[in-house]
DNA sequence: CTGTTAGCGCCTTCAA
DNA sequence: TTGAAGGCGCTAACAG
C-alpha cells in the first residue's frame, strides 16, 4: 500500500501539499492538485485512516453493541443507525454480546481500544456494564434495553404505551382474561410492557391477576416449555395474550401447537415485534410494530450530536420515546 | 484516555516495560509487573489499537460486505464470521451496500482506508467491483454471490446441487409442470441454480419449457408482480415452482394471495431460505435451507489463512461448497 | 499558496 | 531485565 510519502514523490510536491489535496482544507492551485490526484490514482492510494486519526484522535467510528443479531429487530436498528451516521460522515461497526454481560465488557473495551468516538448499545439482560464508558468520556445512547439509571440518553419505544394499546385492543374485542408473557423482568422496558398491561386492565375495571403474568425470556423453547402446563387445562386457561417480544411470541406459538390449541379460536394473541416477514401466514398475528429503524436512526443522530457538542457541559439527558404502531389482523378477531 | 506513558509514571517505570508487560513478548519481573497492572487498572487504561495498528501494521480487523443486512440469510453469515474471527483474535466490521455497485466500491474504499486485514464480499448484484482490493493485497473471499472470475477463494452452498434436490423432490411429489423463480441471472449463483432445475428436468425426462423460467429480482412486490399475470389462467399455469431465495419466495406467496391461490391445493412450492422464523405457521413451506452460519463461518477461517500465509505464494484458489438440506412441509404434499 | 517539521501513542530494536 | 530512542503515516501549525 502506498503512502502519501510515495505519492509526494511521483507527484514532485510536498506530502503537506498533498495532504492539502486530500483534506481540502487548504486551497492548492489547480495544475498541482491534478498532478497530485493523478499520481493518487496511479498508485490507487487510499489515506490511511489509523495514521490520520492517531495525529487527530478523531476515528469517525461509532460502535454498536446488540444481544444478537439474529433477532430481526436488531437488523433493522442497525440499518437505520448506519443511514444516520453516514449522513455525518461516519462509519459504524456492530458487534453481538450474545447478551452476555462479559462478553458486552469485553466489547465495550474493544470498542474504546478501537477508539469509536461513540456507542450505541442494546444492553445485555443482566445490565449494568457501560457507566464506566460513559465516565471515561465515550458517549453511549442507550437502545431498545435502557439501564434504570436516569442520566443516560435513551431512545426506544413507548413500551408502556405500545402495550396498554395492544391490550386496550384486546379488550375492545371482548376479551377478558388476558395474560401476559414478557421477557426478563430485569430489563427495564420488559416492566414498562408489564405495567402498559396493568394500566390497561385498571382503565377498563378489569381485575390484574398475578397469576396471568408469565415472566419468561428470550427462548422459544423456554417460553413454550412455561406456557404448556398454563395452557392446557381449558377452565383455567387465558382467553388472550400478550407476549411483549418476539422469541416469547414464538414460544406462545409453539406452544399453542404443542397443546393443539389455535388462535383466536382457542386463544387469542398479540405479539410485539413481526414473526413473520409478511402477512401472507396463517395464522395472521396481530402485532405491535416497534419502529426500530427509527430508533437506530434517531439514536445515531443522538450520539453523533453528543459528540459534536461535547463541550458544552452537560447538556440534558435526551429520553426520546418513540411511538408504536397496532398491526391488527386475525388472531385478536373479536369475539 | 491514558497513555502509556501516564501509565509508566504512575507505575515509576518506562513505557518500555509497560509496552512489555502489556504484549507479553519480553518477561517482567513479578514486582513490576504488579505495579504496571496495577497502574493500568487504576487509569482505566485501554491500549490504543490506532497506534498499535500504526506501528505494527496489523488491524486484527475483518471487513464484511453484504447487500443487505435485513435479509436474514446475512446475519447469520455474520455471526458465523464473527465467531470464527473472534477465535482468532479478530474483530469484524459489517457494512451494506444496498446492493449498488457505486456504494460497494466506496465500502471497499472505506475498508481499505480503515486497514482491515481480509475482506468477505457477498457481492452487489452487478458483481465486478473487488479485483483491484485483491491486486493490492488485501485479501478477500467472496461468499454467496459469487464472481465468474475463476482465481478467487469462494464459499457458498451447493447451489446446483440444492435447486436440482428441490426439483427432484417436487418430481417424486408427482409434480410435472413446474415453474422456475429466479433473482438477477446475472449472480452466478442464480444460474447455478436455475441449472440444477434444468438438470434435475433433464434427469426425469421432463421437457424444459423456457416459459417456465421466471427471472426476478429480490424486491417481492416485483416478484409478485412478475408472478400474477402468469398465474391467473388455471389452463396455462404451472402445477409447482421452485423460488431460489427468500425475496422471491416472499414474492410467489403474495402473487398467491393476489391470485386467490392456495398452496400446495392450487400450485405447491419450495422455496430457498426460510420465509417465516418457524415451521408454526400455514402454508409451512418446503424449504431448501442454506448453511448460513457455516458459510460465514468457513469463509472466515479460508479469509485469516490467507492473511497469515500471505508470503506463501500464491496458494490454489479455494472453491468450498456447503450442501443445503431440504426441509419438507406442507407445501410440496405429494399428488 | 507551498514546503518543512513536530508530534499523535505505541512497539521494537539496541544498549546498558 | 530494564530503559532510551526511532519511526509507523499523517495532519496542522508555521515559515517561506
Amino acid at each position: 500500500m502506498s503512502t502519501i510519502k510515495e505519492v509526494a514523490e511521483l507527484a514532485g510536491v510536498s506530502v503537506g501539499t498533498v495532504s492539502h489535496v486530500i483534506t481540502g482544507a487548504v486551497p492548492v492551485t489547480e495544475p498541482l492538485r491534478k498532478k497530485v490526484q493523478d499520481a493518487i490514482h496511479k498508485l490507487d492510494y487510499h489515506p490511511n485512516h489509523i495514521a490520520r486519526s492517531l495525529k487527530t484522535s478523531k476515528t469517525r467510528t461509532l460502535g454498536v453493541i446488540v444481544p444478537d443479531l439474529t433477532i430481526s429487530f436488531y437488523p433493522q436498528v442497525i440499518r437505520g443507525a448506519e443511514m444516520a451516521a453516514r449522513q455525518q460522515g461516519y462509519t459504524l461497526i456492530s458487534v453481538n454480546s450474545d447478551d452476555r454481560a462479559d462478553r458486552q465488557r469485553e466489547l465495550l473495551s474493544l470498542l474504546r481500544s478501537q477508539r469509536v468516538e461513540g456507542i450505541l448499545l442494546a444492553a445485555a439482560a443482566p445490565g449494568s456494564a457501560g457507566p464506566q464508558t460513559i465516565e471515561a468520556g465515550v458517549p453511549v445512547v442507550y437502545l431498545d434495553r435502557i439501564p434504570d439509571r436516569e442520566e443516560v440518553d435513551t431512545v426506544s419505544a413507548e413500551d408502556l404505551k405500545a402495550a396498554e394499546m395492544a391490550v386496550q385492543h384486546l379488550l375492545d374485542a371482548g376479551y377478558r382474561r388476558i395474560a401476559i408473557v414478557t421477557g426478563p423482568q430485569i430489563l427495564r422496558n420488559e416492566r414498562r410492557r408489564l405495567q402498559g398491561y396493568r394500566e390497561a386492565l385498571r382503565k377498563a375495571g378489569v381485575g390484574y391477576d398475578e397469576a396471568l403474568v408469565w415472566e419468561g425470556n428470550f427462548r422459544p423453547e423456554d417460553v413454550a416449555a412455561l406456557c404448556g402446563p398454563r395452557l392446557r387445562d381449558a377452565a383455567t386457561r387465558p382467553r388472550a395474550i400478550l407476549s411483549t417480544n418476539g422469541p416469547t411470541g414464538l414460544g406462545v406459538l409453539r406452544a399453542f401447537h404443542d397443546c393443539g390449541l389455535s388462535t383466536p379460536g382457542d386463544v387469542a394473541l398479540v405479539t410485539f415485534d413481526e414473526l413473520t416477514l409478511d402477512d401472507l401466514f396463517t395464522p395472521a398475528i396481530t402485532t405491535v410494530v416497534q419502529p426500530a429503524y427509527d430508533i437506530g436512526f434517531r439514536a445515531a443522530q443522538i450520539l453523533i450530536d453528543r459528540i459534536q457538542n461535547r463541550g458544552e457541559g452537560t447538556a440534558e439527558p435526551v429520553t426520546l420515546r418513540l411511538p408504536a404502531t397496532l398491526r391488527v389482523r386475525e388472531s385478536s378477531r373479536a369475539i
